[in-house]
DNA sequence: AGATTTTGTGGACTATAGTCCGTAGACTGT
DNA sequence: ACAGTCTACGGACTATAGTCCACAAAATCT
């Protein structure tokens, strides 16, 4: 799995437990609904104060969201089954 | 303290313990010279996919690396002095 | 099945990430 | 003072981050 699909499933994984919507994360970050979408499916590449955003308002540190980024995608890197 | 300027501090800081001069770190990195410039200054917001692969260069787990930028921010936000 | 909410997706657009050239300043060592 | 290395900075450029609109496709619930 490579780096942007992993954010896009930490992103994913994250918001479902909050049981949030694509739009109430989007509202709540400042960011636009269909950009969370392409984020969520790993078709974009976000910068520092994007990932900042996103990760506090999901109420993790951002060093604790990029644990996570790195952890699925080490997860998923034996397994060439996978995608989501 | 805000991010940006967070994140070339720490940049900055980690590079110079390695004594490594920016151009060596662009070329390592893959990134331009000029570019490794600006984000030390803290004038560019550097992707997730320029992160890890600065992070890496410099032996370091991109979420150490995003920690570093957390506590430098966190270190300089009270003293309102600050500015290297 | 039908109604409602949620998500995927396209297109058009603006702002900025990142490159590449050159040159002037700063710093270090001799 | 001079030479050499390193960094700041300008301008011009391409690629892509991120927005906004509309609509179709899924998913969820009753």
């Amino acid at each position: 799995m490579e780096l942007l699909h992993a954010f896009g499933n930490t992103l994913k994984q994250i918001r479902k437990k909050k049981s949030w919507s694509q739009e109430e994360l989007a509202y709540k970050s400042g960011l636009d609904r269909t950009y969370i979408s392409l984020l969520e499916r790993g078709l974009r590449n976000p910068t520092l104060l994007t990932i900042f955003s996103l990760a506090n308002c999901l109420g993790y540190q951002p060093n604790q969201f990029i644990k996570e980024v790195e952890n699925i995608m080490e997860l998923n890197h034996r397994s060439d089954i996978v995608e989501n």
